[in-house]
DNA sequence: ACGATCACGC
DNA sequence: AGAGTACGTGATCGTT
């Protein structure tokens, strides 16, 4: 018999907008992705003939996909259907009970569901948040014991679906099979979950319809006639079709390690290293570079030239002094080293040479009481003065990487410049990406929107290689590297070789993609020097006066203790007060207060809801002080501790490729969220302290995304009140309530300073709702009176929404590209939230560029300086530098001077700059 | 291990 | 019709 692949266009199209890797803005790739996928399943089943289907009227805003679509299966020879949407599943229906063939459905339509039978099966290409984008596969003849009930009760799980939400439908038909026997338990369904039982109560006629409308004989009943579907016959897929569906496939073979060669000895080194050279003389390209570490070494190296791999085992420091030859050999031969994350790798490399923080933390806390710091990782601390056993060459190559960096740098020491664009060029920079290429940074430019899983090397090759690559887990699920280099070294070859090839093949196809963007510049000019900057913050660290920290902590426990016996004492009971949920019972249904919001779990008692009742109810004013003590012990003091290195330093990590925006984040500690606002909290500050013979410099700019605002829009109210420096929340306040300046209330300027951060952050009129505690209308209105003083404003943003809708993209001045798939969804909240987010990205992304620049620059003028001077931290707007004392006039200069000229605006970029031995005085 | 809730910064 | 409302990091609780 032979096999059939239905392909359900249009849910494929719609597929685009839930993530999946057929991308609606990228219209064209998405189409031969799309194809390519197909392909790969008609491959797996063996499908003999391969149908795509359209349902007719296509669905707005995939008409261009589809009809992209549609143009490359006529191209390809495919046969294309066009059904009527309303008896769509009947036609189908139709055709697989009289056809008797074995049906494939490739669909993401839920009521295609309702085809399955014993020879028909469904794939459906998902993403969830465990498995990232993965296909599903229901086997028609394995219904009951796949999803738990008959083939017969899928339209019934589907209308289920639609009222009660899927989990709760499909949990139900397991137990129940079908709607009559729910509906006729409902008692019994009332004491489990009375919601359920309600929303079943309210519905059950609806349900009942929406089950009939479901099913494939739905389609006869409406039309009346039925047409059965015409299928030509002569649909044979022939094998050069399939072959170039399937091309991504093919190529994954090629590149998996059938050529690729593992080394163990010298020997077979040279023959490697012979290969290679022939390679580097054939000219320019990408080197990719993957090293492997376990805890106390440096196990593998991988290269590949995409045409020649090789896995190194870099069990001596012979090894590892060739490899770097042969780098070197590299380099010299206008290669380009690539790597997924470089600054991780200096990082790795500095910990495995006995030269990182993270060994001076791991000394700290050496009886593991981190659960990083694995037996390995402290037995080596321990034994670091040992080098020449642990130290398998890590800090050769972490020297020789350096010194490539060092080299470009200083040979242009004085080269940098300022073009009128505003961001920093130079020969600094294009030395730097001639020699280093980081792949993590490129893709991220290309896809801000990528988080997490979806966001490696396998993932990306999947993107723009068409390749369905498995990554470490689905490859050795949970064993370490260690595990898996002793019990699958071949394995491991292949999966090494395979990243690693990718890793030299990725950079060309992500670089003329950033250029047609018009992003290349800012990766080679920003990005990738800035990686340089951060690596070198972070290694910096920051001084920390532990003894003081140790007492604001235990300050704390006794505030904590005192509050939490009063609260008992209050309520006349002992419970967890960090439990919201003890909490709301306690508050709501104990002592009967009026409860506010609710959340799905309960009562909230999130802190705006708990303020309103503290005024009539001391023992909630004792409930939020009782919080903020808890924060700040559990998040701050105790948390920082734990951060310690034995250096006495904290050394956070910047993370340069997360915000959709273009911002950078910071984790382990995140030093970006240090409180500051409330005088208890903003005490933590003085700890962080400088070293001897130093002080802190803290410049930050000032309201630095409404004046990139005033210069993008070219509204010349707000330039104005700009170039005439006036307090801009208060000359706001008197154009939006029509009041003289002087006469603006202190509750006029915090609305209309809740307005300006609205704008800035790209809040809703319910969220300004919430923060000035006042109805959405109200807010509403705030907002319309907002744009009415500042027209041009107003219309700019209209502007900025029509081009995002226009080019699925917004944009920064610097030609950051910010995705926006959220314009394309058919929810309305989706399109509210994208409508914003077309506002507020260019908005904050400029502003995340501006600082980026003027870090750059600060760092580059340190360092080219000759200071010892160094810059710390970035707190999104705020630079923080620990200054030798005899340096600080000369660095005030600098900071102040390029922190101003990172970008000129139709404004002045204003910095407020304060000095301090501790970042609490000098913030 | 993971989601939900809460809280901190910008 | 009805949803659930800047982002990112981290702590804690309570369920799997």
């Amino acid at each position: 018999m032979s096999t059939w692949l239905i392909v359900d266009a249009n849910s494929i199209g719609k597929a685009a907008s839930q993530g999946l890797p057929f991308d609606p803005s990228e219209e064209e790739r998405s189409v031969t992705a799309m194809l390519s996928f197909v392909g790969s399943q008609a491959v797996k089943y063996q499908a003999t003939d391969l149908v795509f289907v359209f349902t007719d009227p296509v669905e707005e805003a995939y008409t261009h996909y589809n009809e992209l679509l549609l143009a490359a299966t006529k191209k390809a020879g495919i046969a294309v259907t066009l059904l009527e949407k309303d008896n769509c599943l009947h036609q189908l229906s139709h055709f697989i009970h009289t056809e008797s063939k074995k049906v494939i459905l490739l669909s993401n339509d839920r009521t295609w569901q309702t085809l399955l039978q014993g020879e028909v099966s469904l794939i459906s290409p998902e993403i969830s948040k465990e498995e990232g984008s993965h296909v599903v596969h229901l086997d028609g003849a394995r219904i009951k014991e796949t999803l738990g009930y008959e083939a017969e009760s899928i339209p019934e799980v589907i209308a289920l679906s639609g009222i009660l939400g899927e989990a709760m439908a499909k949990s139900l038909m397991k137990t129940y099979g079908s709607i009559s026997t729910i509906l006729l338990s409902m008692e019994e369904i009332r004491g489990k979950s009375p919601r359920t039982w309600q929303r079943l109560l309210e519905q059950k006629g609806e349900i009942l319809a929406k089950a009939l409308k479901v099913t494939p004989e739905a389609g006869k009943v409406d039309s009346g006639v039925i047409s059965p579907l015409s299928i030509d016959e002569d649909t044979k897929i022939s094998p050069e079709q399939l072959a170039a569906l399937t091309e991504g496939t093919k190529a994954e073979k090629k590149l998996l390690g059938e050529d690729a060669i593992y080394v163990d000895s010298l020997q077979m080194f040279h023959e490697a290293a012979k290969r290679f050279e022939a390679t580097f003389e054939k000219g320019t390209g990408f080197l990719g570079i993957t090293i492997e570490t376990t805890g106390s070494a440096l196990e593998t190296v991988c290269l590949s030239t995409g045409e020649d791999t090789a896995l190194f085992d870099l069990g001596s420091k012979d090894l590892m002094k060739q490899v770097k030859k042969l780098l070197t050999a590299a380099v010299e031969s206008g290669w380009t080293l690539s790597f997924w994350n470089l600054k991780h790798l200096l990082h790795q490399c500095g910990k495995i040479a006995g030269r990182g923080y993270d060994v001076l933390l791991s000394e700290q806390i050496g009886d593991g009481m981190k659960q990083e710091a694995d037996g390995q990782l402290c037995l080596f601390a321990m034994e670091k003065e040992d080098e020449k056993e642990n130290d398998r060459g890590a800090g050769e190559l972490l020297d020789w990487l350096c010194s490539l960096e060092e080299d470009v740098f200083s040979s242009e020491k004085d080269s940098f410049s300022v073009t009128d664009r505003g961001y920093f060029t130079g020969e600094y920079s294009k030395k730097l990406s001639r020699i280093f290429c980081d792949v993590s940074l490129l893709a991220y430019l290309l896809m801000p929107l990528s988080t997490g899983k979806d966001f490696d090397i396998e993932k990306v090759a999947g993107v723009y290689r068409k390749l369905e690559l498995k990554d470490y887990k689905s490859r050795f699920g949970k064993k370490s590297v260690r595990e898996v280099l002793e019990e699958k070294r071949e394995a491991y070859v292949s999966y090494a070789g395979v990243r690693t090839a990718m890793l030299s093949e990725l950079p060309g196809d992500l670089m003329s993609e950033l250029k047609e963007d018009g992003q290349y510049s800012l990766y080679e000019e920003m990005e990738l020097p800035l990686l340089f900057t951060l690596y070198s913050m972070e290694k910096e660290g920051i001084a920390m006066d532990t003894a003081a920290l140790r007492r604001y902590g235990e300050e704390l426990s006794e505030g904590i203790l005192k509050l939490q016996e009063q609260i008992y004492q209050e309520v006349g009971e002992e419970f967890n007060i960090n439990s919201p949920k003890q909490l709301g019972t306690i508050l709501f249904e104990k002592l009967g207060l009026p409860a506010g919001k609710k959340t799905k779990s309960g009562y909230s008692t999130a802190a705006d809801v708990l303020e309103k009742l503290a005024e009539d109810y001391p023992v909630v004013e004792h409930i939020l002080q009782y919080r903020t003590f808890g924060k700040l012990k559990s998040t701050y003091a105790d948390g920082l501790l734990d951060c310690i290195a034995s250096d006495q330093r904290v050394h956070t990590t910047f993370q340069q490729a997360v915000t959709a925006t273009g911002r950078l984040s910071s984790s382990d500690p995140n030093l970006q969220n240090i409180p500051v606002r409330i005088e208890l909290g903003k005490r933590i500050r003085s700890v962080f302290h400088a070293k001897e013979g130093y002080v802190f410099l803290d410049a930050d700019y000032s309201q630095i995304e409404l004046r990139v605002l005033a210069h993008l829009s070219g509204d010349q109210q707000l330039i104005e009140a700009y170039r005439k420096d006036r307090d801009i929340h208060r000359a706001t306040a008197a154009l939006v309530f029509h009041v003289p300046f002087e006469e603006v209330t202190p509750q006029q300027r915090r609305a209309a300073k809740a307005v300006n951060f609205g704008i800035v952050y790209g809040i809703s009129s319910f969220g300004l709702g919430q923060n000035l505690d006042i109805s959405r209308q109200q807010a509403q209105q705030y907002i319309d009176d907002y744009f009415r003083a500042y027209t041009r404003l107003q219309e700019y943003l209209d502007e900025l929404v029509a081009a995002a809708k226009r080019d699925h993209v917004a944009l920064t001045m610097f030609g950051r590209r910010r995705p926006m798939p959220e314009l394309s969804s058919s929810i309305y909240m989706q399109r509210q939230f994208g409508e914003r987010v077309a506002m507020n990205a260019p908005i904050q992304g400029t502003a995340a560029d501006i600082i980026k620049i003027a870090m750059l620059h600060v760092w580059q003028r340190l360092r080219g300086e000759g200071l010892s001077s160094k810059l710390l931290l970035q707190v999104h707007d705020e630079l923080l530098i620990e200054t030798k004392i005899e340096e600080k006039e000369q660095v005030k200069a600098i900071l102040d001077e390029e922190m101003h000229r990172a970008a000129h605006l139709l404004v002045p970029l204003a910095i407020d700059m304060e000095e301090g031995n501790s970042w609490y005085d000098a913030h």
